[in-house]
Parts: C-alpha cells; sequence; structure tokens
RNA sequence: GGCGCGUUCGUCUAGUGGUCUAGGACGGGGCGUUCUCAACGCCCAAAUCAUCGGUUCGAAUCCGAUACGCGCCA
C-alpha cells in the first residue's frame, strides 16, 4: 500500500513556523517511502478564516520546497457534495449522533452555566430528546445541530506510532463533539475523519495538540465504518518565555523569518533538528537529503524549546554556501544598494553577516562618513594623532598596502607603539568603528581621495595632546 | 477542575540493561593565528540522566509514585 500523508492546515492569517515543521515530517515521511503527500485546507470554521491565508499558505510551502502531489483539497468547496452531512446522517441514522437544538454558546456562557471545575461532557438537553420532540422542533423551523452520542463507559485506544505507546482513554471523559453545525458546516472533528478516509490517508501526523480529540476520531472512524489510519503526534515547540511559541513573544510566522533575512534552506534545516534527530550527529540536511534519512523513529517526544541562536548559526552556514551572485540577488531584498555596490562589497563582510539583513549595518561607513563620536574614540588611543598624520604621509606617497603594513609596522618599531594600536587608530579614523575587515581593504575600495579625505577631516590635533 | 502527553549539559539532542568516568552540536570560557571583528584550529567548563522507591549481580535505559512542564476540554 502506497503511503499517503496530508498536510491540513486552517487558513487562519499566516503560517505559523510550527505549521511548516509538521508539513516537513508529513512531506519527509512520505517522501522516504515513495509515497504521496496531499495538501487539504481545513476551512470549515467560518469565524477563523482570514481571506488570502489559503494562498499564503500555498506560497509559503512552494517557498520552502515542500510541493505537494494532487490539487489541493478544500473543505468548504467539498461541502457543496454532501459528504459530511451524508456521514453526519449515517450516523444519526445508526443512533450514534443526535440532533442538538441548543444555541450555539460562547466559551464564557458555557462557563458561567455549568460552574468553573466542572467538566461538562454529556449534553443533557438535547441527548434524548423523543422522536416527537425533535419533529416538533424541526416543524417549528428550529435548526437543529448534530452530535456524537459518544457511548457512556467504553475504553477507546490507538497506538501512536510517533510516542510509541498505546493511548487510551475511557469514552466517559469524552464529549458528545459537535459534528455538524446548523448550518450543515462540518465541524474540525467531523471533517478530518471523513476527509482522512476518503482521501485514504494512511499516517496521519499532527502535533501533539490534537491528542486529546483523537478519542472522537477513532469513534468516528468506527461508527463511519472507515479503517483507522496510524496515528502520530509530534511536539510542540515551546517559547523560551514559557508556553507555546506565540505570536505576542516574537516571531512565529514563516514570513517572519523570511522578513528576517533568514534563508529559506536554513529556517528548514533548523526545524528539521527540532523534534527530529539522526542517529549519527549530522546536523546539516538538504531538503532531499532529509528525506533521505527521515524515519519515524528519530522524531522525539518531549517538546522542544526554539532557539534562535542555533537558527543564526544555520543561517550562516547557509549563506556561506550560496555563491556570489546568488548571495546578491538575496540581499538586494534587503538594501538599497545597487547590485554592482553589493558584489563590490561581499567580500569583505559575507562571513561576518548572520541574516541577509546585515549587509546594510556591516557596510554603512563606506556611505556613511564618520563624524563627531571619533574625537572620543581617538582621544582613547595612545599617540593617534601622530599615527594619523603618518599614515597621511605614507599614503599620499604610495596608496599601497604592501607599503603601509610596512611603513606602519616600521614606524611603531620606532615609537614604540603596538601595531594593534596604529591599525585601531587608523581604522577608527577611517570608518568610525572599532571592528571592521581588515583595513586595507576597505581603504582600497574608498580609494585615495575618500581615504585621505575621512584622514584629514579628523581631529588629529586635540587627539595627540 | 478533569483528561492526556512528556522529563539526559543553558538549548537541540545521542543513548533502547553492562562498552557511560554519559557522546555530538549551538551558546559560553580559554589559547593559537591575527591590525580589530569575523572565520579557522586546539582546549576547557557544563547533565547526582527531575525526585523518591522498586526489579536486577548490574539501570539514563524496566516498573510505580511524586514533583514539575506542556496541551486539550470547558
Amino acid at each position: 500500500m502506497t503511503v499517503r500523508t496530508r498536510f491540513a492546515p486552517s487558513p487562519t492569517g499566516y503560517m505559523h513556523i510550527g505549521s511548516l515543521r509538521t508539513a516537513l515530517y508529513e512531506y519527509a515521511f512520505a517522501k522516504s517511502q515513495k509515497g504521496t503527500f496531499i495538501l487539504r485546507i481545513e476551512d470549515t470554521d467560518k469565524n477563523r478564516y482570514v481571506p488570502g491565508s489559503t494562498e499564503k499558505i500555498y506560497e509559503q510551502l512552494k517557498i520552502f520546497r515542500l510541493n505537494w502531489d494532487e490539487s489541493p483539497y478544500i473543505q468548504s468547496e467539498r461541502v457543496k457534495t454532501d459528504i459530511y452531512k451524508n456521514a453526519a446522517e449515517k450516523l444519526l441514522k445508526d443512533g450514534h449522533a443526535f440532533y442538538c437544538f441548543c444555541k450555539a454558546q460562547t466559551r464564557e456562557e458555557i462557563k458561567e452555566a455549568h460552574g468553573k471545575g466542572v467538566s461538562q461532557v454529556r449534553d443533557l438537553n438535547c441527548r434524548n430528546l423523543t422522536a416527537e420532540e425533535i419533529g416538533q422542533k424541526i416543524a417549528a423551523g428550529e435548526k437543529p445541530a448534530i452530535r456524537l452520542k459518544t457511548p457512556d463507559s467504553e475504553e477507546v485506544a490507538f497506538f501512536d506510532f510517533v510516542v510509541k505507546k498505546n493511548i487510551k482513554w475511557n469514552t466517559k471523559f469524552v464529549d458528545d463533539a459537535m459534528l455538524l453545525k446548523s448550518d450543515e458546516f462540518p465541524t474540525y472533528q467531523l471533517a478530518v475523519v471523513v476527509d482522512d478516509a476518503d482521501m485514504k490517508i494512511t499516517h496521519v501526523i499532527r502535533a501533539l495538540e490534537w491528542l486529546p480529540s483523537t478519542p472522537i476520531h477513532l469513534l468516528l472512524f468506527k461508527y463511519l465504518e472507515y479503517s483507522v489510519p496510524q496515528i502520530g503526534h509530534l511536539t510542540d515547540i515551546l517559547d523560551p518565555e514559557g508556553g507555546k511559541l506565540s505570536k505576542r513573544k516574537g516571531n512565529v510566522s514563516t514570513e517572519d523569518f523570511l522578513n528576517d533575512g533568514y534563508l529559506p534552506e536554513a529556517i528548514l534545516n533548523f526545524i528539521m533538528l527540532l523534534g527530529w534527530a539522526p542517529k549519527d550527529n549530522r546536523e546539516i540536511f538538504t531538503l532531499e537529503e532529509f528525506v533521505e534519512v527521515f524515519n519515524a523513529d528519530g522524531l522525539q517526544k518531549a517538546n522542544p524549546m526554539f532557539n534562535k541562536v542555533k537558527l543564526d548559526w544555520f543561517d550562516q552556514q547557509y549563506m556561506r554556501k550560496l555563491d556570489i551572485k546568488d548571495l546578491t540577488n538575496k540581499i538586494s531584498n534587503f538594501t538599497d544598494k545597487p547590485k554592482g555596490t553589493i558584489v563590490k562589497l561581499l567580500p569583505l563582510v559575507r562571513e561576518r553577516m548572520v541574516t541577509l539583513k546585515d549587509f546594510d549595518s556591516l557596510t554603512d561607513y563606506f556611505f556613511i562618513r564618520p563624524q563627531g563620536h571619533l574625537k572620543n574614540a581617538m582621544a582613547q588611543l595612545r599617540g593617534g594623532g601622530a599615527v594619523l598624520e603618518h599614515a597621511i604621509g605614507v599614503l599620499e606617497k604610495d596608496f599601497d598596502g604592501k607599503i603601509l603594513e610596512e611603513k606602519a609596522r616600521a614606524f611603531c618599531a620606532e615609537k614604540n607603539i603596538k601595531v594593534g594600536d596604529y591599525f585601531m587608530a587608523l581604522r577608527v579614523a577611517i570608518t568610525g568603528k572599532t571592528a571592521t575587515p581588515p583595513l586595507w581593504d576597505i581603504i582600497k575600495i574608498l580609494g585615495k581621495e575618500e581615504t585621505l579625505k575621512r584622514l584629514y577631516d579628523c581631529p588629529t590635533k586635540k587627539a595627540t595632546t
């Protein structure tokens, strides 16, 4: 049997980094077994639907190269085929569901009605209505919803192939889940089961947060007479601040990271290892390599914490792998500088960049002459003024890196100053910074005229004292 | 509150009864190279394997309880 996995996001605005990871594992699981990976948009919850987000999901998956097979399945369109309604009616007919006429309640209302601490699992109002009562209500124009008639005390269980454990529940703790709303739209619970069966999904891989609704699905699979797929639950990514990774604590959407200048390959590689590990400590994987080595055994069961510092490291690794042309193109999305300029300065800064965004801040001194703060910096350097005068003398005569180096060393030896101090004085005078690429590389690009102008503009006299 | 899942260096993890004085990576510290930074090379610190109890000749590895974390329901 061919493996079929699905990525089933809800279009609620953006692609969460955790969703991307789920998609990645689903993709890798299918592809590693020459299987099929499909995409299903779960958009039956009209309240949570955000226009444009379906397109965003397509776009993001493409950026990360998680290409799905078959055309995407859209639940709101499938509603029109009555597939969910038919399933709900079958359950009704077989006595596994009941009509519910209760008004939809908000969380707050339910809380108030039942008091805190009381878990209301059974629907007492409508579960036991007689056929006659139901008939009257419908005749009176009331639109019923359909809910699952959960058995009172049965055991439901399944083997989680990720957690590698048998997990079971007593149905007395499983609620009478809403299946079909009064507008005939299915809830997540019904739609997911009907679709996984209809699309012949062999392996359901989803986040741990769905584990508690699994007993409902298990009952539905049974009552609808579908065969149950393998089910496995993935860890949730935790925020270093505590709790699940959430929007208000920082970046969570894949777009956020992309906009911050991280390369898709780096993000993907980082995500791979947040919840899955190989046996051999290897860390760098392209998507293809990952598919090659991926297996469910390496999936973790403890929630990992999102550690941005490691992401930075991955980004640096991938940035170095790019050739100048690719890197230039990518950087040009994050700076106003023309590509010609980027190409020229890139060799000086590429080892120093962590993200694509860093180009501007690492090269700003090429475009902005160092200003007032320079005085302070200069004053701290012993003999700074004399150094600058010396350097000016050398550069005016010979604009050459080798000669500058030689003469600087000779000068330092004679005046008994450190070579490091000499170049630091020059560095600060020319760039206004204490950390830069090797000085001559910068001077060469600035040119003789600009370099000398910057040196002349320094408050050498004051700094000498 | 109820139900469920989890727990190895700060973080991601290797480890599936003796080979573990617990390995790797990120981060941190140090040294080297060096005009600074970065990069690179070498080295170091860092886990009583959550705790307690049990099984066993022997446990990070098996079992139980507790604690803590995370989630779901409402």
